[in-house]
DNA sequence: GGCTTACTGAAAATATTTATCAATAACAGG
DNA sequence: CCTGTTATTGATAAATATTTTCAGTAAGCC
């Protein structure tokens, strides 16, 4: 099922904001955070209201149709999420993310966290940070980081 | 080596707002944010700029001394950090936070990952949420979530 | 096409974080 | 222990980020 279908059924309106929003996500490389969306969308002409940034990215997480991505500045941005993904990898350079599946990985040591700290694991936040394959060759090639 | 003779060794003077600062996170059961940190301190008496409260966390942060933790709801707090460790499991009832122990158990996963997204793992950010035993017992017993 | 009501956008209020700079206090050296 | 140097503090202000409010608009049902 395709997102505005999802929304619809949901009952939610397919409202021009969150048609836009939706676009410039979807094809998002890297974290986008309220702000960043808001000039992105002004840049290619496109006027809407900060606000409605906000709400309709609080509408789409809620709704698990993009997710939370921590930055290590401490900043939280936002990405689509695939469905049963919700793992990332950011690159420190050029902060390009991609997904990876990860959950099954996990089975054996979120037991051992249980017993070893007695309490019951109900979700896991789990993000890797490195360089991406461009990157690398660029860094290697002796800019500095 | 105790974190007053780290500061020192690194350069840093031993003020009064790290002292007091340094005080609470020691005993911090969960993570606190800026903001809280400075009105715990005013509770007790202790007055101090807000200021200080934000440049001392970002210095015992760079330095290792504390960690940042992501909570659910999207705001970053700070915990102790002990050597080696830097992973939490927080409760999603009452906030409280303790530290496992990780690392071990994720090189395959980040074997795995490297092999299929080509990125370099350099660092990564691994949290568990859950119910900590006295949440467990509690709710178990009725209470609402 | 018109009606109902969810949704938007502008403005203002609130909250959070960073910058500036004179006054203070930590600590090294005598 | 006193003194000078300089890192550090705290007050104020500025910048940045987020939430609230509410009248006007438009999405989707009939």
């Amino acid at each position: 099922m395709d997102w505005q279908t999802f929304l619809s059924k949901a009952g939610y309106r397919l409202s021009e904001p969150r048609k836009r929003i939706m676009t410039l996500m979807e094809v998002a490389e890297r974290p986008l955070n309220p702000l960043t969306i808001h000039r992105l969308l002004c840049e290619q002409g496109v006027h809407l209201g900060l606000v409605s940034v906000y709400r309709t990215l609080e509408l789409f997480f809620s709704l698990g149709l993009i997710s939370q991505v921590f930055q290590q500045d401490g900043l939280v941005g936002y990405l689509p999420a695939s469905f049963g993904h919700h793992h990332f990898i950011v690159c420190q350079n050029c902060h390009k993310a991609v997904e990876f599946m990860g959950s099954e990985d996990m089975r054996e040591l979120v037991q051992r966290v249980q017993n070893e700290t007695r309490y019951v694991v109900r979700e896991h936040l789990l993000q890797f940070y490195g360089l991406c394959p461009e990157c690398q060759a660029l860094l290697e090639a002796g800019e500095t980081k």
